[in-house]
DNA sequence: CGTCCTACTCAGTGATACTATGTAGCAGTA
DNA sequence: TACTGCTACATAGTATCACTGAGTAGGACG
């Protein structure tokens, strides 16, 4: 697939939200997923720079434990503004992909 | 609806594209249109740097008309090149949009 | 020791949409 | 004439976001 960077703007974010929703995880481990779901130029310099906005913007719960395989890993959980902000996130999309469609079905 | 424009980085110039295709026709009325759809807060500014930006590219045949009711307007039409932009930008937006459903889907 | 995978961080870059402003044509009206 | 409002296009500067590239570091395995 081309280059997406532009496209994932405004959105990857949105995907990193449901990714921890949908399990408390870490960095490296949400980087993996974003990549075998095809998002694969996605690199750990993104995701982490996401994890970190959205520590600073208060969205998520932190907690660092060790691991057996390399140095210890920050877990992120959602907390409530954490999954406010996927609500708006998912309304967004849908205004936005709704609009998007009607757009190519008209004038066909 | 919230501030999307993060979100209509890299699809905005898609959504001219489909309007341009759809009909030959000129900034103002592609701001008016873009409006209607529901992205209430697209300006002439933004639409007019992309317009600019399909021409720089070699995208689109642009055409000047008198208007009856104000300055002359500048007609633009997809060519060859547009088109195959058009279909690069519908296949990158099936890909992303496919994906981002299936994360909302995992995990429930 | 050296290599590889895991795991996190950060400074700098590039692309895109937005803000704010300016220019200008034409119509209606008072 | 003067004013207002809609049409129509252009552009310099800004903010945000994802990406690049580099660095730091732990542990396993040969």
């Amino acid at each position: 697939m081309d280059d997406l960077t532009e496209m994932l703007k405004g959105t990857l974010e949105g995907c990193v939200l449901e990714i921890i929703r949908s399990e408390e995880t870490y960095g490296y481990a949400i980087t993996r997923r974003l990549n075998d779901l095809g998002f694969t130029d996605v690199v750990e310099g993104t995701v982490y720079a996401i994890l970190l906005r959205l520590e600073r913007n208060g969205l998520v719960q932190v907690t660092k434990r060790p691991s057996e395989l390399g140095p210890p890993r920050k877990f992120y959980a959602l907390n409530d503004a954490g999954r406010e902000e996927l609500t708006k996130f998912r309304t967004k999309w849908e205004y936005v992909s709704s609009r998007i469609d009607k757009l190519r079905e008209g004038g066909e």
